[in-house]
RNA sequence: GGAGGAGUGGCCGAGUGGUUGAAGGCGCUGCUCUCGAAAAGCAGUGUAGAGGCAACUUUACCGCGAGUUCGAAUCUCGCCUCCUCCGCCA
């Protein structure tokens, strides 16, 4: 959510960086029921005024019959006009949630995501003298992937993941964790990108993978029903990102200036329905309706949340150049970012066997946009309160599985462990 | 799942339907005292919104939401959370 003092200010700005992310918002009628609004509002509070001084003047002694009906007439006055006020502030709630955040000035202006820009190019491709196969193809036949029973179990989207891609997939997770709560690592990262932040590890969490429908409302990155499951007869939804049950961890809260950047490293199963994706990306582990995923999400001092975004981008670049896969970097344009995001960022790894790049990672750059919903404040050194920046970033998803298994495919359908996995699969070096 | 109990400011904690935005204490800030510190004394110390250049005025908030009343932290109803005991269980 935006601030409704910014949007008064800024009403032209507010309407054309809408225009920019493809956001068809009418600020000028979120103008007038916010004027709607303070009007009724102000005609409430002076007949609240009136209520209270004759309430006041009643205390203590016996109010006569003339003054109790003057209450109930006060009473009624204000009954009648909170009526009126209720649907023009359910009104003017719909129209300002759909106010998107304003894109920053770097953000490449485009109308879809074929005008994403291809910022930065790392690795190279590895070349085969063969035709190089799928992730799908390659994992189907050692076993590793078995869809036709998960379809019979669960429905399509859903597989059975099987013996040595799941230590593969365990030994990403351990790779990871190990970095991020490295400090060591993270200063590196840091001085190699000129990078103003704090070196302050991240903290694992395991957090829970359902949220209450209200606070994935507040979180409001969220379209519900097209994205999450609900669990029937619970007020209760799926998460599809460790991002939605981590974010609002600290909603309603105001926290210490002195306990930033709070950065949490979140675990969990990823639940989405990806409804109007039909027929897309049904071959291998690319998209499914569950999946493993582990997120960066940190609460920060409005002052370094960019550089905790650039922060994010480059933990991202680290691990996938640890683990030797060649990716690009995008910088997302206007109409990719997202309603909250001010900024976006993609790291997408070649996929050798699809021969594309794919998605793989992102990166919000969010601003107050989410915490102003969630209510999560920092109280400064000064004494004053403002809200904090949140930032969230993947560190790393199952994709990279398929990213690897095509990367470090051989000739025979075997494939090799990443130097750096090898460690974390009790040393084995191809499987 | 069953039976009880509890939710009040940064924290602890008092609170009879009106004199309570909320006693008292702790903490914090400023001042006095001191060479300095401690101690002591004095004063101040919530958030959000509306109006105003400002001083200031005003509204709301005692877990959340409804209701009763001229008037609710206080009474009624629903919900949420936490605690204790019992049951079940990885």
């Amino acid at each position: 959510m935006l601030d409704i003092q910014f949007i008064r200010d800024n009403a032209d700005l507010v309407k054309a960086k809408s225009k920019q992310k493809g956001y068809d918002v009418s600020v000028s009628d979120l103008l007038k029921t916010d004027a709607e609004r303070r009007e009724l509002t102000k005609k409430i509070e002076t007949l609240r005024a009136e209520r209270n001084q004759l309430a006041d003047a009643l205390k203590g002694g016996n109010p006569s019959a003339e003054q109790i009906e003057r209450g109930r007439e006060v009473k009624q006055q204000v009954t009648e006009a909170e009526a009126l006020l209720e649907p023009v502030n359910d009104t003017f709630l719909t129209l300002l949630k759909k106010v998107p955040n304003m894109p920053l000035d770097d953000v490449p202006i485009g109308a879809s995501e074929d005008d994403n820009v291809v910022s930065k190019q790392w690795g190279d491709k590895p070349q085969f003298d063969y035709e190089p196969k799928n992730h799908a193809e390659i994992a189907e036949a050692k076993g590793w992937l078995d869809k036709e029973r998960g379809a019979k179990i669960a429905g399509s989207r859903f597989v059975y993941l099987k013996g040595d891609l799941v230590l593969l997939e365990f030994a990403l997770w351990q790779f990871a964790l190990g970095h991020l709560t490295d400090e060591a690592v993270l200063k590196q990262i840091i001085q190699d990108n000129n990078l103003d932040v704090s070196s302050k590890p991240f903290i694992p969490v395991l957090p829970p993978a359902v949220a209450k429908k209200s606070v994935f409302e507040a979180t409001g990155r969220l379209n519900k029903e097209e994205q999450t499951y609900k669990l029937e007869d619970e007020d209760l939804w799926l998460n599809a990102s460790a991002e939605h049950t981590m974010a609002p961890m600290y909603m309603g809260e105001t926290l210490p200036e002195a306990e930033f950047p709070l950065r949490y490293v979140g675990y969990t199963t990823a639940f989405r329905r990806e409804a109007g994706t039909y027929g897309k990306d049904m071959e291998g582990i690319i998209r499914l309706h569950q999946f493993n995923k582990l997120e960066m999400e940190s609460f920060n001092l409005p002052e370094h949340s960019l550089h905790e975004h650039f922060f994010m981008v480059a933990i991202q670049e680290y691990l996938m150049q640890q683990l030797g896969l060649p990716y690009q970097v995008l910088t997302k344009c206007t109409a990719d970012i997202g309603g909250p995001n001010a900024r976006g960022v993609d790291i997408e790894a070649w996929l050798p066997g699809q021969g594309k790049y794919r998605e793989t990672h992102t990166a919000d750059y969010i601003t107050d946009y989410q915490a102003r919903r969630m209510q999560t404040k920092v109280r400064r050194g000064d004494g004053s309160i403002q809200l904090v920046h949140t930032n969230d970033a993947t560190a790393f998803s199952e994709r990279p599985l398929a990213a690897i298994i095509e990367n470090y495919q051989n000739a025979d359908g075997s494939v090799r462990v990443p130097d750096v996995l090898q460690s974390y699969m009790g040393g084995k070096t191809t499987i």
